[in-house]
DNA sequence: CCAACATGGTTGTCGATGCAACTATTCCCG
DNA sequence: CGGGAATAGTTGCATCGACAACCATGTTGG
């Protein structure tokens, strides 16, 4: 039988060593940072994050999963710990019934602006100084090539609005 | 107060924004297709792959966590897990009594063969084929730089021999 | 030589996530 | 309109990983 899927040469798979261990490194030492400064992992501080520059820091609940790169079931999970623990609130949507926002409160705005310095601190000194200027555009351009073949719609990853 | 952590300027935050993507995405991703495909995690494959490339398929615990860039708890459950399904089997280490060895079975090579092309096809598919061959170089040293931030000592990564 | 400490590994428990099943609304179309 | 399909979200269950506690073996200094 002919291989049909060439082997990894030298330099492909180089870039794909490297990138799995990043995979497997960079998100538990950032859930750790914050988890021990904050309490948070790092997804629920990006669910915050984007509430907090969202119009009237409030999303619906299947924006705020897209925007988090989420399942709905993921994010409702989450939101329903977030809200117990004071920082969220859910409130039905009125303009459609079947719908529910998530709104930040003035706890959870409080709480990130406390974690936001030392998470940016800590994505600067791992992430931005580990590289040059024009690795960070490379990176911008590389993690864009990938995560538009995962997602040729381009559904996730879309900002606040 | 003064900043003493400056905000992220428009090309950090787009590099990060980026790479959190990225993050989220990829080894769902990855989970997904060699869930489907053979009943496998990602990580179990890594494992798997690591083992076949050893000498006489084996490794001490220790050895195979730093390879995998996981910790020796996970992966002593994972090992567990593949045992139960006789794709690895645990020795006691006779040089060093504390020390366990695990070693792929045959069942365990074969199961890795009848997975690797179609994982391979489809790293080639998302990551390789959505770059070009400077990207690939690229890519390398951005995930060298910021891993090596990570784990200044290089303790992880090393490829097994 | 033995008491403390270090190393290698396992286990228990708990929190987090994926998936499937379910409810409730809304949309669409004959 | 009325009924079926689509959409929004929640919940239960099973699995996976982190962390801490633990056991066994090895090492080392007094």
């Amino acid at each position: 039988m002919t291989r049909l899927v060439p082997r990894l040469d030298a330099e492909e798979s180089a870039a794909w060593l490297a990138l799995v261990s990043l995979l497997e490194l960079l998100p538990s030492a950032l859930d750790s940072q914050l988890q021990r400064d904050s309490e948070l992992t790092h997804f629920e501080f990006a669910v915050l994050s984007y509430l907090r520059f969202s119009p009237d820091q409030t999303q619906r609940m299947s924006a705020l999963a897209v925007g988090t790169n989420a399942t709905l079931p993921r994010l409702s999970h989450v939101v329903t710990r977030l809200e117990r623990r004071g920082l969220v609130e859910r409130t039905p949507c009125p303009e459609d019934r079947r719908a529910t926002n998530a709104q930040l409160t003035d706890a959870g705005r409080r709480e990130l602006v406390r974690a936001t310095p030392g998470h940016i601190a800590f994505v600067r000194r791992v992430v931005i100084d580990s590289l040059d200027r024009e690795q960070l555009g490379q990176l911008a351009a590389i993690a864009t090539a990938i995560t538009g073949t995962l997602d040729p719609e381009g559904r996730f990853a879309a900002l606040p609005g």
